[in-house]
DNA sequence: TAGGGGCAAATGGTATACCATTTGACGACC
DNA sequence: GGTCGTCAAATGGTATACCATTTGCCCCTA
């Protein structure tokens, strides 16, 4: 990130306080007091509303405010679905093509959040558990991947966030981890398959409740 | 499409350009000229230019002229990948959820490009080729995938089209959306994702050449 | 008093003017 | 004659002014 443009920036800043939950869904975006509230002028706050409406996080409507976007229970479903393909291809392309020293950087996110899951905030320890997503699929070594897994992770960040506050899946879902990286190590790729699979649909029921 | 606001209109326009080879990869998209080609500010000329940006058709480079986009190799072969792991799901959620109806205008599709496929413009055929594949997607329900996979076909258009043009593979590929159409009647989802793999494929081995 | 029409404020869409950065060429100096 | 510096043209980024559409309130009327 960090890009110079002052549309990115505002972009990343949005980005940041919709996921935070500074912004809630539902919330409008009124490209002109947003623009005076930040100091700077309406061209490039509609074009940082457009980048983040092309990444779902915002709906346009016509002759309308933005607003933050309130993903239905069906369209997070949707988005879960294509994100577990994305995850199963991802997992087999790194079990195929990733390094040892990729797979050692892997292993050592997991033992990250596996060391620090109870301290953290949890806040932190979500990010460290994408951030282990986010590093398979860089394993993988395709670009494409990388960019549409990562705007789906993005499109899903609150829904899954929120799902990851009960704790009550704690142990399971650092055992999934911990098998992912068994696979990754084994490179195989079933395997990995297999777990992932399980990983996201408990995911599935998590947000369903 | 047809949306009213003008971005919407030149992003389509540009669109139809790029695909039908009208811009070429490497073709600088200056956006004052083309604004006053056109007939209209730079406003809606910048944002459409940024549309299809995120689209993948033209690539923006910092403080330089927009670009037509030229994939790599290797960009192309990372986008078949995404994009056989997306028309997997479609096989295998359209097996589920679609209905008769809509398998049945599938099987129309097919019919159709049977029929017409030696008396075709090529891009005709292509187009109708496309349509069977969005049709499928459509068949299985989910609004993220339907746009995840239009987003990939629209970015390798062109890629596919030269692919296509060597029209030695039509049987094969015909032969392919025929087993595609059998699957899909019987719900037999391992059946389709076999085809749809193995359709895919050669499709990765035409554009290799 | 209830309903409808119209007017004003708000808001997104578009046009244009200004600024900063880059680039390429011309010219001066070594 | 070659190289480096400087300046001007080009081009994208930003600000702002203007326009069209929508919306909601208010007043007028039945």
């Amino acid at each position: 990130m960090a890009d110079h443009t002052l549309a990115d920036q505002i972009a990343d800043q949005l980005r940041r306080d919709i996921l935070r939950g500074k912004l809630n869904p539902g919330d409008p975006i009124k490209e002109r007091d947003n623009a005076a509230e930040m100091g700077v002028s309406r061209t490039p706050m509609r074009e940082a509303i457009r980048i983040l409406a092309k990444e779902g996080l915002v709906t346009l409507r016509p002759a309308r405010s933005p607003v933050i976007a309130a993903p239905s229970a069906a369209a997070i479903r949707d988005h879960l679905e294509v994100l577990i393909a994305l995850e199963l291809l991802s997992g087999r392309l790194a079990c195929a093509r990733a390094s040892s020293d990729e797979i050692d950087a892997i292993a050592l996110i997991h033992d990250e959040l596996v060391d620090g899951y109870d301290d953290m905030d949890p806040l932190e320890a979500f990010e460290l558990d994408m951030r282990f997503h986010r590093a398979i699929a860089a394993a993988a070594h395709n670009d494409a991947l990388i960019h549409t897994h990562s705007a789906y992770l993005a499109r899903m960040w609150r829904a899954r966030f929120l799902a990851a506050q009960s704790r009550r899946n704690r142990e399971r879902v650092l055992g999934h981890h911990g098998e992912i990286v068994t696979a990754l190590r084994a490179r195989d790729a079933e395997a990995i398959a297999r777990t992932i699979e399980t990983h996201l649909s408990d995911l599935m029921s998590a947000i369903d409740n």
